[in-house]
RNA sequence: GCCGCCUUAGCUCAGUUGGUGGAGCACUCGGCUGUUAACCGAGCGGUCACCGGUUCGAGUCCGGUAGGCGGCGCCA
């Protein structure tokens, strides 16, 4: 068939090949038939279309096929794009020619399905409408990720998968035989991204991240996708805005290139564009835990994390996500440096998506101050001499900066308002979950 | 780590007081010239997760084991 000329199907939708004659290569979506006549769906990667199989327009073995084609066959069909009300879509291809690519076995995924048999089945399931409408909106958010920080100065920069130390807690590494000795998956670009910011001053990243914690939830993968930044030169107030104009910008994106998807998924694209447009408030956790207690009469000390709870409580007062700063010191991190204007706190910051996702952002101020790192990482019984290397850092010309982590699968989740996290991604990697 | 739930046909499920295991979908065969996850008729399809106990008799009651799911904690 080499010279052949193939349609799309988004195409023929967009009425740009009505009584044209075509070819149109794809697989089987749906087929039903009713003695000379056979409607068959076909689908490729950009949508859906029937085609109309009548006996007399076309050779015999070639109609007979078609009547015994399985879901999922893969074909080549020649025909007329005609505009007909009584297509699913208002567009059908009246067929003339249909061959069969390859003969389907009986597909396993049929009307009736449970998430675990989906997930075991995920190799096939990934042709599904609604996950391939995810697949195209994560598509777009990697991409809009890339054009955010290239477009505003930043260079991109690649920091070791296997590493030999800890950045947010020893205990959810993933320890990896490396020759004759241990080392780690990477927890966070971060460390590195310290050192090469005192040379390239803006840069970013995004790959995969591993953690092994226990978590068995809508929100946790054990092996996610992480869009990081780090500059020179800022600090938390600077880096909290830049965080708010990264996913408007990726907002924004998502509604120029995906309305059809959003459509799938049954998205509210008004409510969409509205945060696209809006200021996203920042408070601090003392006034976080302020709202909890007053307006939701809950009773939350002052020095306890948000639990999910609390966090969606807390959202219930907001549309569009929030920045929540200055966490207590004792929770966070040992790189996360004390606020000298209010010293109980930590420079840091999370942004909060609204309906439920989470934490979509996590980010702060760089500690500067060796011996206070030293004690906080003796406090969780770390090895200090691992971190020499990162120490030296702010031995040499250490200037103020700043960074934040964004997870690539909450803000898909969010952004396509699917239920659990693990449709965010081809192929969850959960607790229990990792294959196929 | 803690708490709760589930396991019956390839898939989704029902199964009454303990008395010879059902439906829908899928698949096969037949019918149908406008279907919209078509419809009509027939057929195929079972170690009721596994091990043990109670009982004349267990899918059903009791105990254990395995596998799975959801939530919390922790985090992006």
């Amino acid at each position: 068939m080499s010279g052949t000329q193939w349609t799309r199907i988004e195409e023929i939708l967009d009425g740009k090949k009505t009584d044209k004659a075509i070819h149109l290569r794809g697989w089987i979506h749906r087929t039903r038939s009713s003695g000379n006549i056979v409607f068959t769906i076909i689908r490729d990667a950009t949508g859906t279309l029937q085609a109309t199989i009548k006996k007399d327009n076309l050779p015999e073995n070639e109609f007979e096929d078609s009547k015994k084609a399985l879901i999922e066959s893969s074909v080549e069909i020649k025909g007329t794009v005609k505009r007909d009300d009584r297509a699913p879509d208002g567009f059908e291809l009246q067929v003339t020619g249909f061959k069969i690519v390859n003969f389907a076995e009986p597909f396993p995924i049929v009307k009736d399905q449970s998430p675990e048999f989906l997930l075991d089945q995920r190799h096939l399931w990934i042709r599904s409408q609604k996950l391939s409408a995810v697949l195209k909106i994560r598509s777009t958010i990697v991409g809009a990720i890339h054009e955010f920080f290239r477009n505003n100065g930043y260079y991109e920069f690649d920091a070791p998968i296997l590493q030999p130390n800890q950045c947010e807690g020893g205990s959810t590494l993933f320890e990896v035989k490396y020759y004759d000795n241990k080392i780690y998956l990477s927890q966070s670009w971060q460390l590195y991204a310290e050192a090469a910011v005192f040379s390239l001053e803006k840069i970013y990243n995004m790959g995969p991240t591993f953690r092994a914690e226990r978590s068995k939830t809508s929100r946790h993968l054990s092996e996610f996708w992480m869009a990081e930044m780090e500059i020179a030169w800022a600090d938390l107030h600077d880096v909290t805005e830049i965080a708010k104009d990264e996913i408007r910008f990726i907002l924004n994106k998502v509604l120029k290139h995906n309305k059809r998807e959003l459509n799938i998924l049954d998205q509210d694209i008004k409510k969409l564009q509205l945060i696209a447009k809006s200021e996203f408030p920042t408070i601090t956790y003392t006034k976080a835990i302020d709202i909890l207690n007053k307006k939701e009469n809950m009773n939350v000390k002052w020095g306890k994390d948000l639990r999910t709870l609390e966090e969606n409580k807390l959202m219930d007062h907001f549309e569009t996500p929030v920045v929540v700063t200055n966490y207590p010191i004792e929770i966070m991190a040992f790189y996360k440096p004390r606020d000298p204007k209010d010293p109980k706190t930590a420079l840091c910051f999370d942004m909060i998506a609204p309906g439920g996702y989470g934490e979509i952002v996590g980010g702060s101020q760089r500690s500067l101050d060796v011996e206070d790192m030293k004690q906080r990482l003796k406090e969780q019984g770390e090895k200090t001499k691992n971190y020499e290397w990162y120490f030296d850092l702010r031995r040499y010309g250490s200037v103020p900066h700043v960074g934040y982590g964004l997870g690539v699968e909450r803000v898909v989740a969010w952004i396509c308002g699917i239920d659990n996290i693990k449709d965010a991604i081809p192929f969850p990697r959960t607790l229990i979950r990792f294959r196929p």
